[in-house]
DNA sequence: CCTGTCGATGTAGCGTCGCTTCATGGACGT
DNA sequence: ACGTCCATGAAGCGACGCTACATCGACAGG
């Protein structure tokens, strides 16, 4: 049973394919195909079958695929077990964050470990849709995502969450509408108004579905728009209104957030993280300066 | 990280050197050596020391190995993950005894397996010292083995352990003896005698010492044999007295067995079984059986 | 002190295994 | 019906790990 294939299986399932995974694996999708083949072999059992022209695991390579994962995670531990005796964690991290948290994170996660010495982080940006970002979690060692803060976490169960933020979303006005005078809004007094709302799927997209129906309408969408700097150019110059996270949008000069009342409505910013990569100390102490810098965000 | 290095690695911890686990991967000692050095390459620090002309694994080799044996777990549950879709388990487990325990137990074990079908029972008959049986868990999967029933188990922490049967040691003298009457025996009785023990380093060696101790007294010890039918055929012809486990000695017509009293003195025999194999299925049905056959004699 | 043995470790050579490249075969959308 | 996409075979090549053999150091005996 050869862990390399193990790994491959597992990267199959999150990549959705062999194509997907053998991107992931720098590898040609022949190569993940044979390794599959040969899993498929000394397994004994199909460990998975066509669907149209792409493929998925049976309930074995689930199963087995969760195998590979503890399996992962063993072998990281091993290698952190004679780690311990090399000196200070060493080495370098890639972490991958969605625009704003990169914004908000990124500057000052690289002065703090910096400051550690010995521990490069290579970064990144990357915004999806939120069923994807588990499947990040195979291209980078830390990734930076958000999802509606009520509810359930929902990043499924082939990565390790570490909560970060929860940030409350406000409601952006332009600055000379009536509204901006409100200390406050509530559901009933966005009734009618045109939403510039983010693309389908995307992260707190339902949160405004959710404002929508506690009102009892359907929100009307007149944009969308996921990045939150032109959605403010838009919301500056009448186009509309949109729900903003409140810290981690620098103030537009034409915008003004108003607190929502009456509703929470919140996004909530997790580090994902592979439980295999989380053995490794470098990742640790990365994993334990972004809480850490997270709080102090917290407490200004 | 070599996963099969690892493994290499584990079994130059039990075998105590590069030769020892050569024999037991079937592979030369070179291919052995050549392993270890693969691994502490990647390691970045060294896992063995020369001492003598042998090896002993360094602080950081003990923790690597330790973490080995994590990772051959994860692997066999992978295994028997798919085994599960695979219908009911099948294969050959390999089943070492002492001797006396082999008499007892590997008759009623292979009826019961052959009974389910579809699984092998390979037996071995291996009497080693003491300190030797949780190596033999290298060369074998099932590894019956015995220990002074008094004070801890004390075999390492590479095996796990299942507990088969407390056998009491009795007094073996010659029917023609003046004891044989007796229906019990203090150590105060036994002052003088001239005893056929156990080679040294081998268990029960070290129950007889104990009686000693109790007694006030060093045992004169006049024979060591091991072969429990040779001890019985000295003892029926006068050349001393012995300790002997109750159930498995077929009674030599010479002898008799007289219990002991003031002191508890009993062997235990363990299961011994290395984690990872554990993790077989069919492991899992012999041992089952195993024990199921050791409650049954404890009845009777 | 020298010698023989044992155990670990290098070197040369060979087989095997897994990868890439290229070609094939279904499945879907236009 | 055609082109595209995705998974999968066949051929060839490179790399890796093994065996066989030689070497070196450590211990025991004459």
């Amino acid at each position: 049973m050869d862990v390399r294939a193990l790994q491959t299986l597992r990267a199959v399932r999150t990549q959705g394919g062999v194509t997907g995974a053998a991107a992931v694996l720098h590898l040609t999708p022949s190569a993940v195909s044979q390794q599959l083949a040969g899993l498929t072999r000394d397994a004994g059992v199909p460990l998975t079958e066509r669907v149209g022209r792409g493929l998925r695991l049976t309930a074995a390579g689930d199963a087995l695929a969760d195998a590979a994962l503890d399996v992962a995670v063993a072998l990281e531990r091993a290698r952190s077990a004679c780690a311990e005796f090399a000196g200070s964690p060493t080495g370098t991290v890639r972490v991958s964050a969605f625009q704003s948290a990169a914004r908000l994170l990124l500057p000052g996660l690289l002065t703090r470990v910096a400051a550690r010495g010995g521990i490069a982080v290579e970064c990144a940006d990357e915004d999806v849709a939120q069923d994807a970002f588990p499947a990040l979690a195979d291209r980078h060692d830390v990734v930076v995502a958000h999802r509606p803060a009520e509810g359930p976490a929902g990043w499924g169960d082939g990565v390790r969450v570490v909560p970060l933020l929860r940030e409350p979303m406000d409601v952006a006005v332009p600055v000379d509408s009536p509204l901006a005078a409100r200390a406050a809004l509530a559901p009933a007094d966005l009734d009618g108004a045109g939403w510039i709302a983010v693309r389908e799927g995307f992260p707190v997209a339902r949160v405004l579905d959710d404002i929508g129906v506690r009102a009892g309408t359907v929100p009307r969408v007149v944009q969308r728009i996921n990045d939150f700097h032109v959605v403010e150019a838009l919301v500056a110059a009448g186009h509309g209104i949109a729900l903003l996270p409140r810290y981690s949008c620098g103030g537009h000069p034409g915008v003004r957030l108003v607190p929502l009342a009456g509703v929470r409505a919140g996004r909530q910013v997790d580090a994902l993280v592979r439980p295999d990569v989380a053995e490794r100390r470098v990742v640790g102490v990365v994993l334990d300066e972004l809480v850490a810098l997270a709080a102090e965000l917290r407490r200004a």
